[in-house]
Formats: C-alpha cells, structure tokens, sequence
DNA sequence: TGACGAAAGGTGTATATGCACGTAAAAGGC
DNA sequence: GCCTTTTACGTGCATATACACCTTTCGTCA
C-alpha cells in the first residue's frame, strides 16, 4: 500500500492539474472581465466562431472549439435562450442543424471585444509574443 | 458593429481559449487512463492532496488544490459516498470539516497511481525536463 | 457577558463537461 | 428498390465549476 509519492508531489508533478488548475484560474480572470456583458469566457468563445458569413453544423463548430458535440449543444441553449444565436434545420441534409450568430449576438460581441482585449492584454503583459509563440507551440505539443 | 477580427482569430489568439481547449483534450486523456479504477483526474488529484497525515478542513484542501471550496464541497460528495475520504466535524472549532482519505482510498489511489504514471508518461515524452520546467514557469507567470 | 464583526461552511442557481445510448436520415451496396 | 452501414444529432446521467447568499460559530472588545 505504499505509494510512493507524498501529497504535495502530484500538485507540482501531475501536467494535467497544472494545466487544469491554470486553466480554471485563467477563466474566473476572463468571466470577470466579462461580468458587465454577462457572458462567460466559453459562450464568448462560442459566439467568435460564429463570427462568419455561412451557418455552422454544431459537429463542425464543436470540432473548431475542441469540445465533445454534446457539451456543445447544450452550452448554446442559454444563447438561444438570449437570442444570440439561431438555428435552422440543415436546408439540404435534415438530420444537420445549422448554427448562426443573430444581430443581437453580433451587437453584444461588439462590446464584449473590448472587455476580452483588456483581459488578454492584462494575461500577455507578462510575455513577449515570442514567448507567448513557444507557449502555445508547447501546449499544442502536450495535447497532440 | 464591426468588430476586428475574424472567428479564426480568436482561436489563435485568446490565451483563455487556449487553455481551456488543452485542458479539455488533456482531462480526456487522463480520465481515460483512469476508467479501470472509475477515477476521473480531478477526483485522483483531490484524493492525491489527501496522501498527508492529519485531516484538512475544507477551505485549505481547496486553496492546495486551486479551486473554489464550494465546488469542492461538491466534488467530494461522490468520494463521500464511495468510502474513498472520511470528514469528522473539527475538534476544537465545530464550524470546521477536516477530510481524511480512507484506507480504502489509500488502496485504490495505490491501483491508479501507475495508471496515472502511464498518462504523465505518454504526456511529457513530447518534452524534456528542462522543457517542461520552462512550460510550467510559463503556465505560473500567464496566471499570476 | 453580550454585541458584533470575522471566519468556516453549505445551498440555490446556472453553466460546463463528456460518455453511453437512442433516433432519424442519408449513403452505399446488391 | 431494399437492406445495411454510416452520419448527425439529442438525452440521460453523473460530475465539475463558481458566484451570491445564508447559517453557525468563534474571537474580541467594551
């Protein structure tokens, strides 16, 4: 029964908590940031994608966003619920529904973008965008 | 209503974004490896920072762990249920709740240790040590 | 010793996450 | 043209996340 490893080595060893735990520290930043909108950091994310000309199938949109279909399907209810975004029964393929950021979706991203570009700029202050570059790169490279 | 960017650039550049998509893929990852002794990684990390001697109230298992104590006060309930931690009411101060882990939480973390050895393992042979130290003082400075 | 602010913790509400499973429609093979 | 397989999507279930708010208890000070 002897582990081998004490309490504190996990927190600094396990990469998946420190990527977890950061992930969650970054988030409350952006929610933050983003309480006079209300909105939170993954619907805003969601509205982004959505910020071109065609509608989106939602396995489309959740493979652009990295997340599993269903958990994306259920994160734009309240968005539909506000009015953000539409969808329409695929026009030729009816099992497809076809995502679309409305009006309303489009005016609140306007002034959320300014909000989102304080608190990016706020989290990059603290790297050089070479930095920032070899950070990424090495994000991409654990989860590949 | 013009807004500045496309909705491929918020994928790039939102650091947010970024992280919480890495983290996802790498929770999917993790859990995976752990479905044999049916752990999810936040629940191996919780019963992880539980591997010390004495008890832990509630609000500084949740600050070792970086994560709100409500939500750790949820998070616990199905390892309560499961016999993996035991909580007593504080000795001297009744409004505590110290957690412990359980011998039987001691003997299953005992199983997913190697489990988890093998998910870290595939995880970091993308990088060197020196890599990852560089990665995580990264991960440190963008959440300061 | 009683009032009062601070500290520890839980609950209500809402969103986020994804696996297992089911349904319906399209595509393909014969 | 029918049968099988594949594709697109939703739901049930369980866990994860955190803010706002409430209750209980502790410490302190007059």
């Amino acid at each position: 029964m002897t582990i081998g490893y004490t309490h504190t080595d996990f927190s600094a060893l396990c990469a998946c908590q420190t990527l977890r735990r950061s992930a969650r520290a970054m988030t409350r930043r952006y929610n933050a940031a983003l309480t006079s909108v209300d909105l939170k950091i993954g619907q805003f994310t969601t509205l982004a994608a959505l910020l071109q000309p065609d509608p989106v199938p939602i396995t489309v949109l959740a493979e652009q966003l990295g997340m599993d279909r269903t958990t994306l399907t259920r994160d734009l209810k309240p968005l539909e619920r506000r009015g953000l975004v539409v969808s329409d029964s695929g026009s030729k393929d009816a099992r497809q529904r076809r995502v679309t950021i409305s009006d309303a979706g489009r005016a609140l991203m306007s002034r959320a973008v300014p909000l989102w570009e304080d608190a990016q700029a706020e989290t990059k202050k603290s790297m050089t965008d070479d930095q920032w570059a070899d950070f990424r790169q090495g994000l991409q490279t654990l989860v590949d």
